[in-house]
RNA sequence: CGGGAUGUGGCUCAGCUUGGUAGAGCGCUGCGUUCGGGACGCAGAGGUCGAAGGUUCGAAUCCUUUCAUCCCGACCA
């Protein structure tokens, strides 16, 4: 195939190729406004399945959705002192509420008479909105647990954007709740670490996840403990892919949300809070995606099966009809709880050989060839996306082949990336090994190594290699992991192994 | 915020050194022939060359200023 016709290949530019990707995939473009995107209906597509099966599974364990304003009164993040260190660098600030003519006549001035009393913030996330709320909503333990989840955008300044991964406004969903003991919202945070987030990234999105706790280093600011999914790209670095925190009652304190016990007593209450974003869109990507374009699981795919009917003229029509009756029984079958998702590409001016690459590149999962040939025999092809194998199908059989195709396509990806995580996961004893997986700009896999647990220690590593501690896994690779031994920066004892990469 | 580069139809770029009033490929529109892995022919549409000022008879091209974007570093989901 022409370069020019495909994308830059994974081997020759993997940052290149993520980005041709995102643009021929049809699935967001940037934004007149650095660091917005723009997410096209398609990556939006991806976007509402992952939102439904989330929020299906959210509600599953008893929570609500609710929202909260965009704008936040600047004095609420001076209340939490180590948040509003963590975001204070990249937040927008809303400073005046009118425009006029400008007085030159050329196009609109900011009106100096219309300045805010007191600035506005663009949430960068809704902690310090939503506990000043809470505070009027809680006064009894007979008001807990309050279990709320919102579906929104927020912003964070930030100066390298990278479609999907990183921009500046983003959307997502943020869980706040709110418990009487710090047992109970430690059960709430780890609860939405596996039962949601892990259930979700690896049963839909059929990405296999590191997870566990963050260090005291890496973690949320104003948090307890922050729970971390970590993925590994083609390119070997980790991904952040969602977060669970354990808030303690730091944003109880700073708000002064109180509620009375069933012994009489005020305390303060344990919050958690936790989030997955539009990034989750580009871990996707950069996980199961091939030279060739998009490779979308079937759970997520907004479309599952094309049909690309072939011919012309007085067969075209003949074709057609039959494709049309073929998609019909497909679309009242059922895999994985839904309805099977199908188009007909009937478009007239474009050949099959064409019609075939727009749909692989798109990420769809199964396409249909059908002929006067295959007609005449009863028949079609088959097409899969994952590993381009054509089968030929008996007419009768197509809605049980596409059944089965789809759920062993689910299954290969998530095996094929869990194949590349266990290939590249390794244990690494010494300090010139450690230096020696980390020469070299790019992803190294996730490294297993022994760190004496202190700040200096993993700011130096960092400084010295790029790679960060991304988790400290709850589930070790192996019993011996968890053993002691010694940092293997400092010498100093370590109680056991944590993962260190480099990460996106 | 520091370092480097680039701004020319929708996209990728040529033209600039040596000034003479804008081109190619892809894409787009129409018609016809095609149709089992990115078809072809013919006919079209589309650009005050990032912006402002200057030099000149004449500026995409030379000079000054400015804005924007991209890449590389420090920070982040």
């Amino acid at each position: 195939m022409a370069k020019e016709l495909g994308i830059t290949a994974r081997a020759d530019n993997y940052a290149e190729w993520y980005n041709d990707l995102v643009k021929r995939a049809d699935l967001a473009d940037n934004s007149v406004v650095r660091g917005c995107m723009v997410i096209k209906p398609h990556g939006y597509a991806v976007w509402e399945r992952m939102q439904a099966a989330l929020d299906g599974l959210f509600k599953e364990h008893g929570h609500v959705n609710a929202y909260f304003p965009l704008l936040i009164p600047k004095s609420f993040l001076s209340k939490e002192a180590e948040h509003v260190e963590g975001f204070a660098k990249e937040c927008a600030v809303v400073t005046h509420h009118r425009l006029m003519n400008s007085p030159d006549g050329k196009g609109v001035v900011v009106d100096p008479e219309a300045k805010l009393e007191e600035e506005l913030i663009i949430r960068p996330t809704s902690e310090t909105i939503i506990w000043n709320a809470y505070k009027g909503w809680i006064q009894s333990y007979r008001d807990l647990p309050l279990l709320i989840n919102q579906w929104a955008n927020v912003m964070r300044w930030e100066l390298r954007p990278r479609l999907f991964l990183r921009t500046a406004e983003f959307l997502w969903q943020e869980g706040h709740t709110a418990h009487a003991t710090f047992d109970e919202a430690e059960a709430e945070a780890r609860l939405i670490l596996h039962k949601c987030y892990q259930k979700f990234i690896e049963e839909w999105m059929a990405v296999p996840v590191v997870v566990g706790p963050k260090s005291e280093g890496e973690k949320f600011p104003g948090a307890v403990t922050t729970y971390t999914l970590e993925a590994m790209t083609q390119d070997l670095r980790a991904i952040q892919a969602g977060t669970s925190h354990n808030l303690g009652q730091n944003f109880a304190k700073a708000f002064d949300v109180t509620f009375q016990s069933a012994e009489g007593k005020l305390e303060y209450v344990y919050a958690t809070s936790w989030g997955v974003s539009t990034r989750l869109v580009g871990t996707l990507l950069m996980v199961h995606s091939d030279d060739k374009g998009f490779v979308c699981p079937p759970r997520l795919a907004p479309i599952q099966v094309v049909f690309v009917p072939i011919g012309r003229g007085d067969e075209r029509q003949a074709v057609l009809d039959k494709v049309k009756e073929l998609a019909d029984a497909l679309k009242s079958s059922t895999w994985a709880g839904d309805r099977i998702r199908v188009h007909i590409d009937d478009r007239e001016k474009e050949t099959p050989g064409f019609k075939f690459n727009h749909w692989e590149m798109r990420g769809i999962c199964l396409r249909v060839e059908i002929g006067p040939r295959d007609l005449e025999a009863y028949q079609c092809v088959l097409a899969r996306r994952d590993d381009g194998k054509k089968e030929t199908v008996q007419l009768d059989q197509l809605a049980d082949k596409v059944v089965d195709a789809l759920g062993s396509m689910q299954m290969r990806l998530y095996a094929k990336a869990a194949e590349l995580m266990a290939a590249n996961t390794r244990r690494v004893d010494t300090w010139d090994e450690f230096l020696k997986a980390f020469e070299g700009e790019g992803g190294a896999g996730f490294i297993l190594a022994h760190w004496d647990g202190t700040q200096e220690t993993e700011d130096a590593i960092s400084a010295a290699t790029k790679a960060t501690i991304r988790c400290i896994p709850l589930e070790p690779h192996d019993p011996a992991d968890i053993e002691p031994g010694t940092c293997v920066y400092s010498g100093k004892p370590s109680a056991r192994r944590v993962v260190f990469a480099r990460a996106y």
